[in-house]
DNA sequence: TAAATATATATTGCGCACAATATAATTGTA
DNA sequence: TACAATTATATTGTGCGCAATATATATTTA
C-alpha cells in the first residue's frame, strides 16, 4: 500500500518524483520564513550565515569564522558566499578582514548590530515549528531521514572517480 | 532519546534547523541529477517542466499544456518559466503558440524531438535511486512527510489575513 | 457598446547557486 | 633562495526564484 504504488507505471510521473517534493518543500519552507526574515532585513541564505556567526560567536576563544568554514558549513562555495558576506558587510552586521598570520583567508567577526540581531531571531523558529504543524517526533523522523539522504549522497561522491 | 535533543539547548544551532536540512538535502539531489540531466543537456528546473510535458503528452486529447498549468504544477511563476520555456524552445524541445480562442494564453507542445528526450530521460530515475541508495519504505515515508509539510504549509497561506 | 475589471503572460531587478577561471598568498622543493 | 604546487578567496557568466510591475486579451458591467 505504498504512496508510490498510485501510478508507478509511470516512473517519470512528476509526484513519483522524491526530488520534487524535496524541491517543492524546500522552497515552501523557505517562504514561510520570508515574511519573518524580512522583518530582520535578512533573505533565507543569509540567515543561514548569520546561524553560523552566531554559533562561532558562542564558542570561546577569538569569535568569527573564516569564509571558507562557513561555504563548507553550508555547502556553498565562494560564488555564493563572497557576495552575500558583501552584503551582510554593507548592512552593517558582518566586518571582514584578513587573518593576520596569513592574507589568504578572510575573517569574518559579527559587528555589536549583528549581535544584537540574534536576539530578534530567536523568536522565529518558534513561529515557524507552528507554521509547520509537525509534532516533535515527527520533526525527528524527517531530520533523520534528510540527513541519512544527504550522507549517502556525499559519501557516494567518490564514485565519479 | 530525539535527535534534536544533543544541542536542543540552542534553538538556533544551524544543525538544529529543519529548514537547513531540507535546503542542502534539496540542492545534494539536485546536484545528484546534474550530470545525468547534462547529458540531455537539460538543467533540473527544465527537466521538471519536461516530466509534466510528457505527462500532458501521455493524456488523451490535444496534447500539450498551457503556461499557467505548468507554474501551478511546479508551483513556479512566470517570471521562472517565461524565461525557461524560451530556452527549450531556442533547444528545440518545445513549441510556443497562443491557444485559439484566447490570445492570452500560451499553448505549449512538444516537438518530436521533445517528445524523443523521453526515451533517454526514462533511465535517469533507475540511476538516481541507486545513488540515493533509500529502500521503497524509506522512499514513501520520506515522500508522505514531504507532502505532508507542504500541504500544512499551503494550507496555513490563509493565516496571514 | 464603452468603460471597468479580471485574467494570462511578459518584463525588470535583485539575490542566490554553481561551473569555470583568475588572483594572490603560502608552502614545499630543488 | 627561486620556482612549482597548493590553498583561500574573488570574479565572471548563466540560469534560476521571486517580488513588483507592465501589457495585452477577455469578460463583466453600466
Amino acid at each position: 500500500m505504498a504512496v508510490s504504488d498510485m501510478s508507478s507505471c509511470n516512473p517519470l510521473a512528476l509526484d513519483n518524483q522524491v526530488c520534487f517534493l524535496l524541491y517543492s518543500a524546500s522552497r515552501a519552507v523557505t517562504a514561510a520564513y520570508r515574511p519573518y526574515l524580512a522583518e530582520l532585513g535578512l533573505t533565507y541564505p543569509q540567515y543561514l550565515v548569520m546561524l553560523v556567526l552566531w554559533e562561532a560567536c558562542a564558542t570561546e576563544g577569538e569569535p568569527g569564522c573564516t569564509t571558507g568554514q562557513l561555504c563548507q558549513r553550508l555547502r556553498l562555495d565562494t560564488g555564493t558566499i563572497t557576495p552575500l558576506l558583501k552584503r551582510l558587510e554593507s548592512a552593517g552586521l558582518v566586518v571582514r578582514g584578513r587573518l593576520p598570520g596569513d592574507e589568504r583567508v578572510v575573517w569574518l567577526r559579527l559587528t555589536p548590530e549583528g549581535v544584537r540581531l540574534r536576539e530578534r531571531a530567536c523568536a522565529i523558529p518558534v513561529s515557524l515549528s507552528a507554521k509547520l504543524g509537525l509534532g516533535l517526533e515527527e520533526l525527528d523522523a524527517l531530520r533523520a531521514m534528510l540527513s541519512m539522504l544527504e550522507r549517502r549522497l556525499l559519501a557516494g561522491v567518490p564514485e565519479q572517480a
